[in-house]
RNA sequence: CUCCCAGUAGCUCAGCUGGAUAGAGCAACGGACUUCUAAUCCGUAGGUCGCAGGUUCGAAUCCUGCCUGGGAGGCCA
């Protein structure tokens, strides 16, 4: 259609109806009225100024010029300002069916990507601790992201960057030793900004049983070594473990301490060097951040020599490039939004185009419980971990609830609410629809009616507007995955499954699927497991189950 | 002080690359179960889109200023 309406701006030009013009970008939508046409187009209005003539008359013109190609077109007409609505036969949606049957699991799936490597790295929270809200949400949205882009054809890597290395793992250090020193009844103090938490009291138990007094005496580094590396493996086999009972698997787990002992961290500052990027100021090598635009310039190499976090995350950036990507993606709690800036800048100098990364920024989780806000600290161990959230309120609750807001929205995650089993919650509203047309399916005579819909549907016989309803937006699956995926937006999907949820269970309480006219029953059973293949495909691309009974 | 995000119905939020009469869920109120799952549906009510200017055929959407809430501004990560 979008074709049609540039060959009209074409024949009109040619015709001299209107002046030599560039085709202005011009949407292509489903109006929210009802009474304005099935789509509608601004393009009259748009070339109202280049054209320097009134919008209602270019779209008389264009009208005029638009060669009645598609059979489905019913009606077009002139409104409002100046756009031009096009009323579709009703039942035109009915022509996507055959897809969705024949593509059933992959249907959604679009070319968008042209199978470029897309990476999405998200969660990477320290391996000091265990999962808190914050993460899961950045776990639910990098994971369902992850879902919907190679749904739009990208060819996507999931990927935990672990913060292995640095000041705070000398601290996690510090605050084992001095555990590890009051369990066998010496004297240890936890440092300043260390590591109270009770899991740590725990790791260093595990250690004891293991090791017991072996490195009480032993030399320092080697004793905090040893309980570095023993406390770093078990809490990220925890962390691992968590994430996968939140149905969340990666391809890479990328340590950060590798990039030090690889010597890519020198590289990459060797790089900044050699491009002119750095100077030397107070015994400290600065990266020229100002350059880029940034406010300030960031400090590569701290003056004792040994590299910041910010030179670790530059060569960690080059070595994404490096490995092949074409589009990076990282998902950041708002607390590192600052941050932003100053790595697109760095891969900019690293000869890299900053455009290839994004970085999506979630905003805080506020978790209520009784109606009360349940403050959550992570330094004196009093927070929710992902492991308590998924056996409260259940994996599928969990992920819906931090997917159905956008990103950059504060979530305020009701944990009694998404507890409960009742129409307050929305998750089931979702998944109850699934069930529904599950329980239909196993109707007897359901069976041998599909047999037959395989030759023909009948889908004519669906007329009635909740049968038309519900059939215009199943069609609209795909489309719905190449907004998601262009505006790194989860929640778009959420929302669709919900309307279209909501479509099924008003259709369900109209009309009986199965009943005495034969074809009008094939026709409403194909419309309800269509109605069933785009629930569970949305679903499980945000990492939900879809039941068959509840 | 500077920067980022948010401010839309009683509550939680969509809509924001400018479009026609601003939407959904929950809560409230009134209805629908001898029926393929009532975890459902149908209906009613609910709004100065934070405030003030500006840009234009048209602004919740873009620009400027201000107000409120949250976050960031380390040789921490």
């Amino acid at each position: 259609m979008r074709e049609a309406l540039i060959i009209a701006v074409e024949k009109s030009i040619e015709a001299g109806e209107l002046p030599s013009l560039e085709i202005p970008s011009f949407t292509l939508e489903v109006p929210r009225e009802k009474d304005h046409g099935d789509f509608a187009t601004n393009l009259a209005m748009m070339l109202a100024k280049p054209a320097r003539n009134a919008p209602r008359k270019i779209a008389d013109i264009l009208v005029k010029n638009l060669k009645a190609g598609n059979s489905r077109v019913k009606n077009i007409e002139i409104a409002g300002p100046g756009f031009i609505n096009f009323y579709l036969d009703q039942g035109w949606p009915l022509e996507g069916f055959p897809a969705i049957f024949n593509e059933n699991e992959d249907y959604g799936r679009v070319a968008l990507g042209g199978g470029k490597k897309v990476q999405v790295e998200f969660v990477s929270a320290n391996p000091t601790g265990l999962l808190h809200m914050g993460n899961a949400r950045g776990a639910a949205l990098g994971d369902s992201l992850a879902g919907i882009l190679d749904f739009a054809g990208y060819n996507v890597s999931r990927e935990y960057y672990i913060n292995d290395a640095g000041k705070q793992i000398e601290n996690f250090g510090l605050s084992l030793e001095a555990r590890y020193f009051q369990l066998l009844g010496r004297e240890g103090d936890i440092p300043e900004g260390g590591y109270h938490g009770q899991d740590i009291t725990d790791t260093v138990e595990n250690f004891v049983i293991q090791f017991g007094d072996k490195y009480l005496d032993a030399e320092e580094t080697s004793r905090r070594s040893a309980l570095i590396e023993f406390s770093l493996r078990e809490k990220l086999d925890a962390i691992k473990k968590g994430l996968k009972e939140f149905g969340v698997e990666y391809d890479v787990w990328f340590s950060e301490q590798s990039l030090h002992n690889s010597g890519k961290v020198d590289e990459a500052i060797k790089l900044l060097q050699d491009r002119g990027h750095t100077y030397e100021q107070d015994g400290a090598l600065w990266f020229k951040a100002t350059e880029f635009g940034v406010e300030k310039d960031e400090v590569l190499v701290r003056k004792n020599g040994i590299p910041t976090y910010f030179a670790a995350d530059a060569a960690y950036h080059m070595d994404k490039f490096l490995r092949g990507f074409d589009w990076v993606i990282n998902v950041w709690g708002a607390d590192h939004h600052g941050h932003v800036p100053r790595m697109k800048g760095v891969v900019d100098a690293l000869g890299y185009d900053p455009n290839t990364l994004d970085v999506v920024i979630m905003q805080l989780v506020r978790l209520f419980r009784g109606g009360e806000m349940v403050r959550m600290s992570k330094r004196t161990g009093q927070f929710i971990t992902l492991e308590e959230l998924v056996d409260e309120v259940g994996k599928d609750a969990a992920r819906y609830f931090f997917v159905m807001r956008s990103s950059d929205s504060h979530l305020d995650f009701d944990l009694d609410l998404a507890k409960s089993k009742t129409n307050e919650n929305p998750v089931y509203y979702i998944q109850y629809a699934h069930a529904r047309i599950c329980s239909i399916l196993r109707q007897p005579g359901a069976a041998e009616i599909s047999e037959q819909a395989r030759e023909e549907m009948y889908l004519q016989k669906l007329s009635s507007e909740a049968e038309l309803a519900l059939a215009r937006r199943l069609v609209d699956l795909p489309e719905e995955i190449t907004y998601a995926a262009g505006q790194l937006a989860p929640h778009r999907i959420a929302r669709y499954l919900h309307e279209v949820a909501g479509l099924l269970h008003s259709f369900y309480n109209a009309h009986r699927v199965i009943t005495e006219d034969k074809e009008l029953s094939i026709a409403r059973l194909a419309l309800v497991d269509a109605t069933r293949i785009i629930l569970r495909n949305g679903l499980n691309l945000l990492g939900l189950t879809a039941p068959e009974k509840m």
